[in-house]
DNA sequence: TTGATATATTCATTCTGATGAATATGATAA
DNA sequence: TTATCATATTCATCAGAATGAATATATCAA
């Protein structure tokens, strides 16, 4: 399929599926952490107090929408946002509603990665 | 629930409620109609080409999050953005995914209201 | 009032997404 | 190699969203 058979049916498709990524809260909680700072699962894990695997769960589809890099070292996987504009359409949606920004977390448990140790 | 009390839970849970409302293309694709010009049901119905009820439960929808405004005109109802805002907020969306603008519409059939027999 | 038309709502069903549980994979260290 | 740790994946279940069908409500016109 070509540039001129996008349709208005797709493109309002393709649309709805970004926005549909986004409309889960331990979703955005994720973007919302790694756009503060790369992180690994781990990480993300502490901070956000919730199971690894839940965790892992979100990061693929976040993964597969195409929302995310990765890069690995040794055994921990760091994640960056691919396009920071994410984050960017995130609080543009948070003003829309009023929201103040998000106040930063502090991990609830220990991360073991090196990134961490290190702070 | 005072404004101290607002955690980082339900800014993120709030969030992803207007991301959920967005993530439908029925639903974009009456928003976007309704950002070009305010528009009755039945002008949905002819523009998008659903059928009546659907229209109508999705405005529901849209409604009941608070993103549209209401205005009755004899038998029809005219709907508008209650915040102009939104389509900012989908064309964003739009333009993160390189997606061109959607070519404007064609009525699939005759729209009775007012506003349309008098163009 | 009655009929016609515009819109809204309710209900039932189907489908998709969310989540927990279990386990697999892959890398490092001993 | 084996044990351990970080991460990924698969599978099953459940909850909620999407949708079609039917019908209710409201306004106007005759």
């Amino acid at each position: 399929m070509n540039i001129s058979n996008i349709t208005q049916e797709t493109i309002t498709e393709r649309i709805s599926e970004l926005f549909k990524i986004l409309g889960h809260p331990a979703r955005l909680d994720i973007l919302l952490e790694i756009g503060r700072r790369e992180a690994c699962v781990c990480h993300l894990e502490a901070m956000l107090d919730q199971r690894q695997a839940y965790i892992s769960q979100q990061l693929m589809v976040l993964r597969d929408a195409g929302l995310l890099s990765t890069r690995q070292e040794g055994r921990y996987v760091f994640y960056n946002l691919r396009d920071p504009e994410t984050l960017t359409l995130i609080h543009k949606a948070r003003k829309m509603l009023g929201l103040p920004e998000a106040p930063e977390r502090t991990a609830t448990s220990d991360c073991p990665c090196p990134k961490c140790r290190s702070t």
